[in-house]
DNA sequence: AGCTGCAGTGCAACTCGTTGCATAGGTAAG
DNA sequence: CTTACCTATGCAACGAGTTGCACTGCAGCT
């Protein structure tokens, strides 16, 4: 699993709260590993177990204390060695998929308005990315190191986004053409 | 969830055991929607309890017993109440982009051979694809129906598969270029 | 004065999915 | 002859992920 993994290279990149984290996975990291608070708080206590990570405690005034997570050495190594290891590639999971396949089991025009539904969700997601990609990104061809590197996980989200949003014209376009 | 109604999809294409939909998922569904046997045999008993599903014990010579599992009434409401329920949209969950976005924390080039791999599955994978749209769907103009639909799944299949190939392929030529 | 939202951590219960193993006889290859 | 794989179903244990809830206190809106 990788989440452990994700929160190293998060954590790697900037200390932070299991908060913190959650806010961060909302927003950049989570558009590609999605993870709520509360794995992220259990994962973390198995990764301080596991010496992966150290937590110091933080006392606010007017707000609730919180523990700042930093990588530790273990999990500086820990991290090298997984991301040295092979893994097996994602696999598509698609509900759309099953729902298209079933389509002539389900109301007329149902299956068709859900592919309509999900393209305008992919086509505002895929605004995002590129709103992102304008803004943080401007001159692609001048990155180096880990800012290429975010470059070239924002430009996966994008691509997968633009083939979603593709794909879900070509499904239209044929179910409105089919007239059996 | 959907697996129950993935299931309910296949078995109301044709009648099955739980080890015949599990070979079904491994070739046609199980490529937008992978499953194991111990998924499918437990979510059928379920099916069973909730009488969306029934079985017939069919006796064989020289190997076990099966059971045939056949959609009944009410699983052909529930199929078509959920194919006309709204779902969310899959999300892109892939641990390339986690490892991708902690390379510079690995051994030198171990990311880059990473994606590399990545690339070659995903490339056979599109392979496989489009020889069965060859294969199955060679004038897909013609194709109404169910039919369609199959051939539309399918279309998913290899967009993503394309979109995936020529992301790697990006990332590839920008991690050689980088010197830093 | 009351509601919503944010910051911060956490428990409990649940579903979903994976992995390893067991049983049993058949067939095919070395 | 033995190893390995195919058909066929299943248990047990675990890990991953989701959902609902609880507590605290401040800030801002109505």
């Amino acid at each position: 699993m990788a989440l452990e993994h994700a929160i190293l290279v998060s954590l790697t990149e900037r200390a932070g709260s299991g908060y913190e984290l959650a806010r961060r996975f909302d927003r950049s990291i989570g558009y590609f590993w999605p993870a709520t608070h509360q794995q992220i708080y259990r994962v973390l206590r198995r990764m301080e177990e596991a010496g992966w990570v150290k937590h110091t405690e933080i006392a606010q005034e007017g707000r609730p204390d919180k523990k700042i997570y930093r990588v530790s050495p273990a999990g500086r190594t820990e991290l090298s060695r997984w991301l040295a290891e092979p893994e097996d590639p994602a696999v598509l999971r698609d509900g759309l998929g099953v729902k298209l396949r079933g389509a002539s089991l389900a109301p007329p025009g149902a299956v068709l308005r859900e592919v309509q539904r999900h393209r305008a969700e992919h086509a505002t997601r895929l605004e995002l990315y590129r709103g992102i990609q304008r803004r943080d990104f401007p001159k692609p061809a001048k990155l180096n190191g880990r800012d290429l590197h975010q470059y070239l996980v924002l430009r996966g989200g994008i691509r997968a986004e633009e083939s979603f949003v593709a794909w879900c014209d070509e499904v239209i376009d044929a179910l409105r053409k089919d007239k059996s």
